[in-house]
DNA sequence: TATATTAAATGTATTTAATACATTTATAAA
DNA sequence: TTTATAAATGTATTAAATACATTTAATATA
């Protein structure tokens, strides 16, 4: 037996890990997903979320960082470990254990040319087609998550441009949940929050009236981040 | 090259894949934590967290599983995913990702000499010994979740014993959240969940008047898991 | 057998948040 | 000047969270 063989940690098989993005975007109508035809067998042709498999030189934060700049020319994303997918069939061509990461973006900020590039396309959450693998249960799971965040946290910051209107971040909320909210209520509770500065200027591309613009407060926003909130809509 | 460095899945280095099971348990006065002094080196002789590198037969989730049934006897066990912990550096023997789960059990169901075999101890959370690597990382990533999932859905049925007094869940629930709970509302809160079928036994072992048996009703308890409570103390 | 002791059990008033619901306003286009 | 339309606003009702002190049941002991 070899020193290596020996060791602790050489009686590991060999499991490849990757990590699969969820990568969400906003364009204040509803919520998108970004997805690609995937390119390498098996399954080319078919529609995949954006992953890669873990390099040995980078975390697995960093590893899925790294797809998303790849493919939408993005840094300092915010992205949030979903959870990982180990079932040992789950990926016919080999042991692969992935982590399903998802990321909240502008889809205003995304470099087009460099999505396009990469065959990458924005779907509406409510007409997936199917994607391979699991990965439309990582989808799924990845919803759940930011639906379950929104409780207890303000959202919005990574998901729309810096000057928005009240209407377009209830749109927002209503993507995520899949339901429609009282106008009144929604704003009142939005307000309440005392994370939004009202600017005076008005955004009039969805009405004659127009509606006023609001930035977030970043630092109010951030203590709410930290102290927890119950937004129960 | 061959044909099997030419497959697309033989592009990837080799990566360790272990999981790591943050095992809670209450014993009706605090919530502890079953640890164990590693026996192989690196780090032979320091407390750590009980885990296992995946197996190539075998999910992540039943890898943990099997951890634990090796540990405690225990099958069937509660046990949740946490996160992943993949930074390069976290383990200077080997680049290795480990998986957290966490487990909930009862102290008084487990296989005593199975676990004193092993080495392993309870340890009450409020003084934890430094662990090996992250894990120390990893039990109070957990323990927080444990807490956000406490808001959103009863906890108590893997924990407790099958008949248990309200002072004694009351206690389970002070102990996770490290903070004391008024008597009379936690009371009036849990009882309106209706969750719980009081029997007319008492448990006369912490008071001389006794505190009355109350049962879970299974189906009620997860109708409510399913359906999520808003549940704020 | 009366008394002391102690954890368990109970109720109410107050504050805060959630909900339900309809009209007016500002502006551009006709 | 009129029309059309999304944006903005307020109030009353219900439900839930909180704060808070006394009585009760049973054993142990004087």
């Amino acid at each position: 037996m070899s020193a290596e063989q020996s060791n602790f940690y050489s009686t590991q098989d060999k499991i490849l890990i990757a990590t699969d993005c969820i990568i969400f975007g906003f364009d204040n109508q509803s919520i998108k997903l970004l997805i690609f035809k995937r390119i390498v067998d098996p399954f080319a042709g078919e529609w995949s979320l954006i992953g890669s498999f873990v390099q040995n030189n980078e975390s697995v934060t960093n590893a899925a960082k790294r797809v998303l700049t790849e493919i939408t020319g993005l840094e300092n994303v915010f992205m949030q470990q979903s959870q990982v997918y180990g079932a040992v069939e789950r990926d016919p061509g080999a042991r692969c254990i992935t982590v399903g990461q998802y990321a909240l973006i502008r889809i205003e900020d995304q470099d087009i040319e460099l999505v396009q590039k990469h065959g990458a396309v924005w779907h509406d959450l409510d007409e997936m087609p199917n994607l391979v693998l699991d990965h439309n249960q990582l989808v799924e799971d990845a919803l759940s998550q930011l639906r379950l965040k929104a409780n207890y946290q303000p959202i919005g910051f990574e998901l729309l441009p810096e000057k928005f209107t009240i209407p377009s971040l209830q749109r927002l909320y209503e993507s995520i949940y899949q339901k429609k909210f009282d106008d009144r209520n929604f704003r009142k509770k939005i307000i309440a929050l005392d994370v939004l500065t009202k600017l005076d200027e008005k955004d009039k591309s969805t009405s004659k009236k127009g509606a006023f613009l609001y930035k977030f407060n970043r630092r109010k926003y951030d203590r709410l981040v930290e102290k927890g909130i119950n937004f129960k809509l």
